[in-house]
DNA sequence: CCTCATTGTGCAACTTGTTGCATAATGAGG
DNA sequence: CCTCATTATGCAACAAGTTGCACAATGAGG
């Protein structure tokens, strides 16, 4: 039940169309919690049905139409009471952890040691990515509640990326190089 | 398609029935990739209609009697394809850091406090686990690959775990004390 | 031997996420 | 004005994951 409640978020953030959200979601939020613009559609569809969020009123019909969304108060009032929810925390669900486990049962060939390395860079762009967001942040205010606890959840990205990095070279060090001391 | 290859990697550790395989995945697998007995049974059913695996012959039929599953030849080498192949890194996809977010926007209050600091003592606990996993591994032998990569994969789990741990004391400290210096 | 908790397997219905395609409006270029 | 790429919304079908329940065997205790 997260991604009705990411959408209330970008929504209350700024009123958007399905494109728009689908868009921001590529940049921001989807590093978190991605979603393809299907699932936005659909979603924002029963949102509206449940009263939660509105179309901002436009003249002519739907399909192929601009629809811009605002959230209600009652929307607000959902998110609310989510944010003060519960909820356990999940497995990582990263195919690369069990590929690496299966790799120990089979053996491991060169193709998984190039994907760690892939993975690795990939993982070091995106913590370059958020770093540049830090720096650009950083230059505005921190004043605002809103401000340091956005500070924060960007810190959670980098620190996740971070150990990425981190782990992969581990990793990449320990299956290079099997039975050889340096 | 990663829960198959689990079960896959799993039954190559050790034939097992069902409950077995459940049991395995609540101790081990699971802590990567989790699954309920459902999942597994039709998985299970999928898989040795492929004929990647097949039940161990016994003689009753099979409603409530246990039913031992063991991984075959073709098994094996879709294993050693998959292994061999690629994905892209998932988004993290914990709700944590999304309810974090929309709390940027609609306020921290308490509930969220407490649910950092819970969830902040369930990875440490995690951690715990995982370390006293390294200390009986040590005690064992490390010479062959398949220990060096569990090995890594434990290390994996637990910089993960240090990863959370290290974060969430970061963001309860910073959203505990919103205005105040020291 | 009968009941009942436990072990073990499984179906059905539902929710969430993915993929591929269809369709409508709009504006730029020939 | 007609075509065509782009923007924008959406349906349908499927795959993956979850929840709730049903049912069969087994063995222990009354």
């Amino acid at each position: 039940m997260s991604l009705p409640h990411a959408i209330l978020t970008a929504l209350l953030e700024k009123p958007s169309s399905g494109l728009e959200l689908t868009r921001r979601f590529d940049r921001s939020i989807g590093y978190f919690w991605s979603a393809t613009h299907q699932q936005i559609y659909r979603e924002l569809g029963k949102l509206e049905k449940a009263g939660l969020i509105r179309a901002l009123p436009t003249d002519s019909p739907t399909r192929g139409q601009k629809k811009e969304y605002e959230v209600l108060a009652s929307g607000r009032e959902e998110l609310e009471r989510w944010v003060a929810g519960q909820d356990e925390p999940r497995d990582p669900r990263d195919p690369l952890l069990l590929r690496l486990r299966a790799a120990g049962v089979v053996g491991v060939g060169d193709g998984l040691l190039e994907e760690l390395r892939r993975h690795r860079e990939l993982h070091a762009a995106r913590l370059a990515e958020y770093r540049e967001f830090q720096r650009r942040d950083a230059a505005r205010g921190h004043g605002t509640e809103r401000d340091r606890v956005q500070g924060l959840v960007l810190q959670g990205g980098i620190d996740l990326e971070l150990f990425w990095v981190n782990w992969l070279d581990k990793a990449i060090d320990g299956l290079a190089v099997p039975g050889t001391a340096s």
